[in-house]
This record gives C-alpha cells, sequence and structure tokens, in this order.
DNA sequence: ACAGCCATGTAACTCGTTACATGATTAC
DNA sequence: GTAATCATGTAACGAGTTACATGGCTGT
C-alpha cells in the first residue's frame, strides 16, 4: 500500500495526530513551530501537494467542507495512525543531516580575512540566541500538558533538546571564536 | 559572472584549496572526510557535474592530463580563488538546517509504544558513538598542521566543532531517555 | 583469473523551492 | 475602502539521488 512516502510526508501526517483537524494553512503554521526547528518547514505549495498525496492514499480525509466555509479540514485517518505506527516501529530512523553553513565556512577560513571569520561566528551567536528566543516560547506554549502521559508530553521533550542543543551551539561557537581570535 | 553557485559548489571548490590538485574521486574522498560531517558529501555523479560546471566557469582548470594517465586531476584558478573570497566575504552564511530524524519521530513518540521510542534513542546513542569514532580518526590525521597560521588550522578547528557537538547529543539524548522511561 | 579499487560519466527521477495567480474574509 | 490575513493551488525549475554503463589498473 502507501509504502515509501518521503519522511516529510509523515512529519506532515505525524502532526496530525494531537487530536484537531487542519486546514493547509493551519497545517504550516503548526509546522512552523515544530518542524522547523528539527526537521523543515515545507513551502505552502508543498503542504498542499502533500495533502493532497496523503488524502489519495487515504491516510487522511477531508472533513465536510462546511456548507459555506471556503476552507478544507483535513483530519487523520485510522489508515493514516495505523501506517505511522508501522513507519515508527519498523523502518530505521537514520543519523542527522546537518547542514552547517558556519561550520562550512569555517572549514575554509584560510581564503578569507581573519576579521571576516571573526564576524562569521558573530553573527551566528546573534542569529542563534534569536532561534533560541522563538524555541523557548513555544516551549511555554507547552506548559500544562507536558506531564508524563498528556497531550505536549513529547513535543515538550523535543524542544527541551533543542533548547539545550542551541545552547551547546552558543557554547561551542564561543570558544572557536576565542581560539580564532587568540591565533 | 559566476554568481548564484549553489553553496555545495563553493564547499568542493573550498575543497581545492589545501594546496593540492585533486581527481574526481579523490575529491569526493575529501569530501567523505570533511563535508560529511557538516554538510553533505555530494553523491559521485554530482562530483563530477561540479566539477564539469566549475570548469565552465573557469573557477577550476583540469590540470594537463599527464599523457599515459586516464584520471583527469583539477587544480583551483586564480579567478576561483577570487570568486571564493567575494562569496565568503559578500554573502551571509545563514542559520543551520538540520534535518533530525530522531527528534521528528520523538515529536509524535505518542503514537508509537514506549518501548519503542526507548528503542530509537538507544539506536542514536549507539549510532553517535560511531560516527564521533569516525571524526575523530579525521581530527587526529590533522595534528601536526594545526597550529595557528598552519594548513589544518580551521579543519582542526571545524573537527573540534563535530566532535563537541556529537558529545553535546550523546549527553541530551541520554537525559531525555531517561525522562522518557521515567514517564 | 579474479577481486577490488580507481575513474568517469549518462539518464531518469524525486523532493522541494520560488514565482505566479486567484480570491474570500476580517480589522481598521 | 484598503490592508492584512486566510486559503488554495499551478508551473517552472534546480539540487541532488539512485541506477546503470563502461573500462583500466593493481594485487594475489
Amino acid at each position: 500500500m502507501g509504502q515509501g512516502l518521503p519522511v516529510t510526508s509523515y512529519a506532515l501526517l505525524g502532526l496530525l495526530t494531537f487530536g484537531d483537524e487542519l486546514t493547509g494553512y493551519e497545517l504550516k503554521q503548526r509546522a512552523d513551530n515544530t518542524l522547523r526547528f528539527y526537521w523543515t518547514s515545507p513551502a505552502m505549495s508543498q503542504v498542499y501537494s502533500e495533502l493532497a498525496r496523503l488524502a489519495e492514499q487515504e491516510l487522511v480525509a477531508p472533513v465536510s467542507e462546511d456548507a459555506n466555509r471556503r476552507a478544507t479540514r483535513y483530519r487523520i485517518t485510522q489508515k493514516g495512525r495505523q501506517e505511522l505506527h508501522t513507519w515508527m516501529r519498523e523502518t530505521p530512523a537514520g543519523f542527522p543531516v546537518l547542514k552547517h553553513p558556519v561550520a562550512l565556512r569555517l572549514l575554509i577560513g584560510h581564503v578569507a580575512e581573519p576579521a571576516d571569520v571573526a564576524r562569521l561566528l558573530r553573527d551566528y551567536l546573534d542569529e542563534l540566541e534569536l532561534q533560541r528566543k522563538d524555541l523557548a516560547e513555544v516551549r511555554e506554549s507547552l506548559r500544562g500538558g507536558d506531564a508524563p502521559g498528556e497531550a505536549f508530553r513529547y513535543p515538550s521533550l523535543v524542544a527541551d533538546w533543542g533548547l539545550a542543543y542551541y545552547d551547546s551551539e552558543a557554547t561551542i561557537a564561543r570558544e572557536i571564536l576565542d581560539r580564532v581570535e587568540d591565533g
């Protein structure tokens, strides 16, 4: 049956397992609050084409197009839940892929001025702080439903993971910056 | 002129700035030892097509095809160096993109059995150790040329960054695993 | 002789993006 | 009335992958 979907499809499908029904537009917003930090938030246009594909395979279903309402809401189907469950159980997760333009540029730092390398790292530190703030807000919004057994338990764990990651990145980048400025 | 190349092109071009001339095959090996950890190591076929494009724009040049030798070596041109330098100085690096299948699956951990979530994290910890070992070997191979001002200075900094990142990931994943097993 | 590595490339394909087009509803 | 937000899609394109095809050279 629906074998071999791209991971992003499962990701979007997974965002529909939190008990509500979403329009493509809303799904994109949820992706921006979650997937963005550990995966990628697909473009609007892709959200719609993924929803079309998932609907075709009956993993999601459009919910009664509320008469006068122009927006189509989608819910995950039983088949969709099963598919997700099988995917989680039977396919290996694989190792993260990191596309780190700052590390990449540092690798060839010798072709730039030392001042430019330092600026690269400082800019990164600034941006890290902004991203951390965004994620911290998301994490705060999950408070209340994050106890063991509750709905936002896992999203909260992931958010904490992300925050710890940003903190670690900042620490490392600061240390590298020190070493660059020494040399 | 050669404006607007994908970052991967600059990455490969950058690997040719370490004073030697490489065949496509060797370039791929170098990518496997460097880019793999912070970017992506392109497929063999892409290495060749990128080299063709870089050659077309005269950012690299095939070095005299050594008579009886069947392999084509490439060196970076002066124009190539200039292009890289400008790229480093004038285009913003952008924020890293992380595709983290473990975090993604944890996000929707409620659709799986708790035991499967725990296994997910344990497998990740195992794989982290292997990757760390690979990177540690690479880092060791740079010893000797990693003092300030020397050829492998920056590659060594990046390798240290990577090692610290792996260590941090392991620490966080272990803590999340604890919390998952508690709940 | 045979395996394994070195070496180069083409073809088909998928994922995902940007640009574009359209229009309804809501808030001021 | 007009700007922002909600809402949905199409078309063209680019980056990057896998599968395939080919063949020389090296060590045993």
